[in-house]
DNA sequence: GCCTATTTGTTCGTATGTATC
DNA sequence: AGATACATACGAACAAATAGG
């Protein structure tokens, strides 16, 4: 039997006549286990699977062994609002949304030539490095890597194991009000060990915050970096107009 | 044989294995061949292959049919600043970039509740649909969709398949300046439709941005949803620090 | 709690198609 | 044309998780 009927891959129409089939409505929240996919589009069980990793790579299913596949529901995603004034924990909790912070690992280290650049400190100078997950709600939501001059913040580790907030621990340490400089953002597959850290899918989707922080002297504080789990969390730009999410 | 050792499917083992090897410069650009590491980790070429799988599903290989399985090397990101001022085709060329824009296909349509919204119309206004492709130096950068008043701008999709900048559309269409008022950002794998349309692989992500641009009077003009090839594209937001990308 | 049937996950085997060199 | 390499497809078997009796 020839593995193609017209050039395109047999799994890619079963993918194609999946996706419509759940489009259509005749496929509603389970599929069919893979044997009965497989005898009613006259294909190997093989061929089916590779169809379905396809669609639950779109995040358009979920496969659960030993129960099912299933279709999955488009979550609602927490909004995000980074601008100039940017605190996580405040704008969770203006979405009725409980913010925590664990500490997962804090460390000593001195500045490369590109952290020492942003942070405005000579390469070589101590930096506390500090290794954070942020649960909001009960679901992990992100996972941050911050460096903090060790010179001027030398409680920073302990008041945010404490406090679970990074705002709250820069206050404890003697700073009062800060602000964003600049936020890079791209995004990226996520690793192995943060899929592990953020009870996510293996291949979920992550953005990527690159940001400097500065007092109101515009001297740097923090450079963090923090990856956000792409279908929990939705970042916005702009006036602070907490109307529907989506298009 | 048991297909697995100590609760780790072997394919894992094996992605971990060649993920070491390339960390560790033992696979320095070619990968050998499917039945060579299949010989080498002592497992079927299935199982190798579905360790290239997810390691090229993370970025970090390519496979090509007929010539054999690459690392891939990071690609340089293009850097796009986001923010009141946001106008794409000059962020590239001060990026000695050449953006090109294409008309992929435009459609009239009828406001729904949210274009509605957005754009400040009566839900059922008549829209222009424009939906095309950024070309940045020869490289498929970001598929868009934006939606016009009908009414305001009827000759947009003209003077944007003519121009192939939506900055110079705007222009012929009267309007010299405008601005950003709010955007959204959230991050998904790509469709095949778009996989196709970017040339990219059918596995790589879109950092998605959904926004509203105004004129100096504070009027919606357009609702622009964008998707940006995330391995070709950062996202900056802040003041505009054209300093080295990354971290 | 135990057993069994069901369902997804992993592995190996084998064969053939398609692209590249 | 031939060899090599990745892509697709089918078959068979067993493992692991779940659900139900």
């Amino acid at each position: 039997m020839s593995p193609f009927e017209d050039g395109v891959a047999r799994w890619r129409r079963v993918a194609d006549e999946i996706r419509s089939a759940i489009g259509e409505g005749a496929i509603v929240d389970v599929l069919p286990s893979e044997v009965d996919l497989a005898e009613r589009y006259g294909v190997n069980r093989h061929t089916v699977r590779r169809a379905i990793a396809s669609l639950a790579a779109e995040g358009l299913l979920r496969a659960e062994r030993g129960r099912g596949t299933f279709v999955s529901a488009a979550p609602k995603r927490a909004v995000y609002p980074i601008g100039p004034r940017t605190r996580f924990s405040e704008s969770m909790l203006k979405q009725s949304l409980e913010p925590s912070g664990r500490l997962i690992r804090s460390e000593r280290v001195v500045a490369d030539t590109v952290l020492a650049g942003l942070l405005e400190l000579r390469p070589g100078a101590p930096l506390h490095r500090l290794d954070s997950l942020s649960v909001v709600s009960g679901m992990p939501m992100s996972r941050s890597v911050s460096h903090f001059s060790a010179e001027r913040f030398p409680g920073i580790i302990d008041a945010y194991a404490e406090t679970g907030s990074i705002t709250a621990a820069l206050a404890r340490e003697g700073v009062t009000d800060y602000r964003r400089r600049e936020t890079r953002l791209t995004a990226e597959r996520v690793t192995t060990k943060d899929a592990d850290l953020l009870s996510c899918a293996p291949d979920a989707i992550v953005l990527i915050s690159t940001a400097v922080d500065v007092d109101l002297e515009d001297r740097p504080i923090q450079s963090i970096r923090t990856k956000f789990l792409a279908d929990r969390m939705e970042l916005v730009l702009g006036p602070p107009d907490q109307s529907a999410s989506g298009l």
